[in-house]
DNA sequence: GAATATTTGTCCGTATGTATA
DNA sequence: ATATACATACGGACAAATATT
């Protein structure tokens, strides 16, 4: 190993680190965010570091910045504690689910195995997009038994996508998510309204019955400027204490 | 219903979001993958449709593709059950961790109030590179009391990142995470042997000891294309299964 | 409307640690 | 080891846009 190097670089990406983590955090009060003077002060490092801190986080879209006024935060990130299966639930913004296509098709190899279905059996494929507000969420794309079709009514009134389950009489059980980074195509970048090659968070997700038999099995493709995981861990397996 | 699904490519999108998922989760046994022959009547698709998504999973770098001899998956994932505190543990890998800088700097205001000092207190910085076997895994800032520099020395024969703490004597109690998709810039995709604009995950994590004392503060930028977080979730706050 | 203060944008020169030849 | 180039950080000065008095 190289031992007790002094490297110097590198300042302009900590601070930009660290103030993407305080505005996501919310840790300045609304209106703009502090000038570049205040910041240098708080950082203790120069304008120009401060300067090539805020630029990366305006080419990010986290951050826009006018002359003679000041900085904004421009997105607001929603909150999701990973310790139990929940949609978005942001202050203020009304959430809306629309379908974008209903369909049936052969169950693939892998779709019928996680849903329990026999090898060549037909299923149902929801393909649906998530909005807060005016604004895309996530896009989803939902393999279920083709009973479940029968039930897409029961979305009106759901406030969450998982509800759709309970309203049609099915207790939700544990289920299990795998989830990645990925980046958006260009599909996915029209719907979600972000450019292509935007950082998405691909969630893989079986959702089961309270008796485990499988619901739903889901890629849902979360815009990555709008979300941020939550979860307190504990280092050894068992104890447990959850946000 | 809204008419861009209806556009062609989403029987290619699904296609390529389940193979990638069955290559991640390792459905196909050792060697090379199914050919597209076989792709083709598992998922009951056309040649033109199995071969859309394997070019979109070549793009992401997921596998390879010779002319004449088949599809190979070139990255393995590596499981990180995200139900605890915990480095790494990719089978048949050596785990290392490079020291890229050890310093020392006074606090930012988020720093100090994560790791309980007082403001405008000094702090250490160590910025280090997580390698599995001879490729980088993560890049990683992190911010600790000035005590703990003395101990990087227990780095040696720790197997895990948090393993220094341990060995230095401190208990690991709860720590807090919170996990966005990013993408690389160009410092940290040489770092990590990515191309620009690679898909990362940051975890942004406080970690504590047992006693609630706060330990270690950081920012960690793991390559998107080798990890894969994983969680069983119950529908309730409250009722657990973990993984 | 006019003067002034504030804030970001642009430019300069200098120092220093890092890397390369 | 020496010299060079390069990227990074610092400090300053000024311009341009906006807000405030």
């Amino acid at each position: 190993m190289d031992p007790r190097t002094r490297r110097r670089g590198g300042a302009a990406r900590r601070v930009r680190d660290l103030l993407r983590a305080a505005i996501i955090h919310e840790e300045y009060s609304a209106g703009p965010l502090p000038g570049e003077a205040e910041l240098m002060l708080a950082f203790s490092a120069s304008r120009q570091v401060v300067r090539d801190a805020l630029a990366m986080l305006r080419d990010e879209g986290l951050v826009r910045r006018v002359q003679g006024t000041g900085t904004f935060s421009v997105t607001s990130k929603v909150r999701h504690p990973f310790n139990r299966l929940h949609g978005p639930d942001p202050e203020g913004y009304v959430v809306s689910h629309r379908l974008l296509s209903v369909s049936q098709e052969r169950a693939a190899p892998r779709v019928a195995e996680r849903l329990g279905l026999p090898p060549g059996a037909r299923c149902g494929v929801i393909e649906y997009l998530t909005v807060l507000g005016d604004e895309p969420y996530y896009a989803c794309t939902a393999y279920v038994p083709v009973e479940i079709l029968d039930h897409l009514g029961c979305l009106r009134t759901a406030p969450d996508w998982y509800a759709l389950y309970e309203r049609a009489g099915h207790e939700i059980g544990v289920n299990d998510q795998a989830v990645e980074a990925i980046l958006a195509d260009e599909h996915v970048a029209e719907l979600l309204d972000v450019p292509t090659g935007a950082p998405l968070m691909l969630f893989e997700r079986l959702v089961r019955d309270g008796a485990g038999r499988p619901l739903e099995y889901a890629f849902a493709r979360v815009r990555g400027d709008r979300i941020a995981l939550y979860a307190r861990l504990p280092r050894r397996r068992g104890t447990i204490g959850v946000q």
